[in-house]
RNA sequence: GGCUAAAUAGCUCAGCUGGUUAGAGCACAUCACUCAUAAUGAUGGGGUCCCAAGUUCAACUCUUGGUUUAGCCA
């Protein structure tokens, strides 16, 4: 190939380990790896790169609302982000996570290098801190009542209700999200990155075309308002790692989440014979470094991020490509409508390339939103993708294989119109390498148009009728496969498994350079329906299962927020105090220690265990509720509690004779009594 | 509240630095074709280019004000 070879790495956001991936994300994982299989397919150098972000305040306190470890946690949720990205054919070289010794060693070299260099500031800040749960709270787990409109149930940082920011000590009334307690404030020592320190250096790397004009506007404005110093510290307990010489201090999520870029490279150059980690990332580099982000962290990326790699002697990233916001049918996406889909869900009803093909007829190098409209959706992939474009194949391919044993002609009868394929190529590739992916579908499709029409002039099927044009029959059909093959080159990024099939169909691998040269006289397959068309059917089943699986969510959510409630009352709330009695009242119950000799079940209860129990002499036969929560076998040989006074009572399966005591609630939970160590069958509890 | 971006046919979007009757695809209508996954081709209907004022010989394109939407900041 004659194009100078490029070394490129392209990394993904870190999607965060605590959902599951959607539609949302897939809009930036589909335009990255378009835009990386495009530079494959020119010969590029290239590796593509992500992991899931696992650190933080949300992922700790959703694994033990879960009660399982927060590592457990984040490794499902990885498997599921996997699946899902795999799912829609996301070519990634590596995908890894942050929690992670590559990733711990370059956080923990970076901030001391950061530190070495003068650009780590420390003091004590005032938080706001959960006594009950002993932690600090980030802004968003604090709730109460906005000082501004007074909206009840308001988050820390911001009112829904009235748009108004404020510090969470600034609310009435403010709750800790994790145990209900009023928060308290209380000193703790923070770690700062001193960002204003690198004004000069981003206000000239913003400008430099590493950002789209939008964004470095907008970045101007922060400029304005001034840059401050970003607290890069988390206290204990926190998931994440802890900060070198600061024992009980951790790392913000935002800090080790970049670096987890440079780990998810690290970990595959030590797989990958000749992948040099220094090569890319040293200041010198001369290898591209790309960051597909949504717009939403534009702040970390083009402020923080460069700032923390030029402070630890680093390269700084060659572009941050940003796009929009995913809506479907022209609004937000909705759980209550059905349209905040998943990926899974999406993969469960409908064929991954649609969607690929969709989101790429739309987007632009620009940051608008993109809109999902379902209808739209349907139309524009049957329309393009079937009747356009594979129909090119379908139309022709029936004469090939039928009157020619599937050879193609030797001759290539339009010369010209071929080559006019070829030439468009240049401003594809110039489309592709801008990320105008829309642009390139809308040149491409007007290429198919061309090809269609063409066939349409010139009627293979009615020449067919006439005696000796076999040979030109032969030729305008196989200048028809031979468009379609151009076409589905340059579409072959976008769409990777129709491209697949079509190569089968072809019997060749398609590739930018090869096509340059026609196929003549070359075998191909018999052509067999290369592409299914939506059915709306199937788009309608998957908005209903969206909405089935929010219902469930919704109820999931009920259910918890009634046992937190019912765990919120005190036990006294559920049972209040009994009325006060004399001591010679209490002191007519007999309590005495008990040793359970024998326990066993009762046949035909459902709830009753018989015990015996020995008072040191004596036996009793005593019936007891507690089958729910004990078996047998691990209830004898124990020391108990009985009322040993109390009078027999007959029951169905025979006279109880006592009764033991015991707390709870009722099924699991019934705890009977131990007495301490020491005590023996018989004695008297007072 | 301040700022940024957007607002063009039923839908999704193009319209470069202001210049003759505002474009495409889909959808719709009519005709042609019947090779093709009811696909393709031709023709056509459909727009006060968000509103108002201004600059100009001339504004969808520039300026100002407003409306709506999305977002950033306080």
């Amino acid at each position: 190939m004659e194009i100078q070879q490029r070394k490129i790495l392209v990394t993904c956001a870190l999607p965060y380990a605590n959902g599951p991936i959607h539609l949302g994300h897939m809009l930036e994982h589909v335009q990255a790896d378009i835009w990386v299989r495009f530079q494959r397919l020119r010969g590029h150098n290239i590796h593509f790169i992500c992991a899931d972000d696992a650190h933080g305040t949300p992922i700790m306190l959703k694994a033990q609302e879960m009660g399982i470890k927060p590592t457990e946690m984040i490794a499902d949720i990885r498997a599921s982000h996997e699946s899902d990205f795999s799912g829609f054919n996301i070519s990634f070289d590596n995908y890894h996570s942050t929690h992670s010794e590559e990733n711990q060693a370059l956080s923990s070299q970076i901030y001391i290098l950061l530190r070495e260099n003068g650009y780590i500031t420390n003091r004590t800040i005032s938080q706001l801190f959960d006594p009950e749960k002993q932690m600090f709270l980030p802004d968003r787990f604090v709730k109460g009542t906005c000082p501004e409109c007074k909206a009840d149930d308001q988050y820390g940082d911001n009112c829904d209700a009235c748009g108004a920011t404020y510090s969470p000590t600034e609310m009435i009334n403010p709750k800790s999200a994790v145990s209900g307690s009023t928060p308290i404030m209380k000193d703790t020592e923070h770690f700062f990155f001193d960002l204003p320190q690198f004004e000069d250096m981003l206000k000239v790397w913003t400008k430099s075309g590493a950002l789209q004009t939008e964004m470095a506007n907008k970045v101007g404005e922060w400029f304005e308002t001034g840059l401050k110093q970003w607290d890069i510290t988390r206290d204990a307990p926190y998931f994440g790692f802890e900060i070198p010489d600061a024992p009980g201090k951790y790392f913000y999520v935002w800090l080790d989440a970049p670096i987890g870029y440079m780990g998810s490279f690290k970990n595959l150059c030590d797989k990958t014979e000749g992948l040099n980690f220094d090569e890319y990332w040293k200041k010198d580099s001369a290898a591209e470094l790309y960051h597909f982000i949504g717009k939403d962290i534009v702040n970390f990326h083009s402020l923080f991020w460069p700032a923390v790699l030029e402070g630890a002697g680093y390269r700084k990233p060659t572009a941050i490509n940003v796009h929009g916001y995913v809506t479907v049918n022209g609004a937000k996406m909705s759980k209550s409508k059905g349209t905040f889909i998943k990926a899974s869900t999406y993969l469960d009803n409908l064929d991954p390339e649609c969607l690929r093909y969709y989101y790429a007829a739309k987007l632009t190098s620009r940051i608008d939103d993109l809109d999902l409209n379902l209808e739209d959706f349907t139309q524009r992939v049957n329309s393009d993708v079937v009747n356009k474009l594979v129909n090119l194949a379908s139309r022709t391919a029936g004469f090939i294989t039928k009157k020619y044993d599937g050879k193609l002609s030797n001759n290539v009868s339009e010369p010209q119109l071929y080559q006019s394929f070829i030439d468009a190529g240049e401003s594809i590739a110039a489309l592709f390498e801008q990320r105008d992916f829309a642009r390139a579908i809308r040149e491409i499709m007007a290429l198919a148009d061309i090809a269609n029409k063409y066939i349409d002039e010139k009627a293979p099927w009615a020449l067919a009728k006439q005696e000796g044009s076999e040979v030109e029959v032969q030729e305008i059909c196989s200048m028809g496969i031979n468009l379609f093959r151009i076409l589905m080159t340059y579409l072959k990024p976008i769409i990777p498994k129709l491209a697949a099939r079509s190569e089968d169909f072809l019997a060749e691998t398609l590739d930018w350079e090869i096509i340059k040269t026609p196929l003549a006289g070359h075998q191909i397959n018999k052509f067999k329906a290369l592409f299914q068309r939506i059915d709306p059917k199937h788009v309608e089943a998957m908005v209903d299962a969206s909405k089935d699986s929010l219902e469930a969510d919704k109820a999931a959510k009920q259910k918890q927020a009634a046992a937190q409630l019912e765990a919120e009352k005190s036990e006294l709330d559920k049972e209040p105090l009994a009325p006060e009695i004399d001591f010679d009242t209490f002191a007519k119950t007999d309590l005495r220690v008990a040793l359970i000799a024998k326990a066993e079940a009762v046949p035909k209860a459902n709830k009753l265990l018989k015990l015996t129990l020995d008072l040191g002499g004596e036996t009793r036969t005593v019936f007891a509720g507690i089958k729910s929560a004990y078996t047998p076998e691990e209830l004898e040989g124990r020391l108990t509690v009985m009322v040993a006074n109390l009078a027999p009572r007959q029951m169905k399966f025979g006279l109880s004779e006592g009764m033991v005591l015991a707390t709870g609630p009722g099924g699991k939970e019934i705890h009977i009594l131990n007495p301490d160590d020491g005590a023996k069958p018989g004695q008297r509890i007072m």
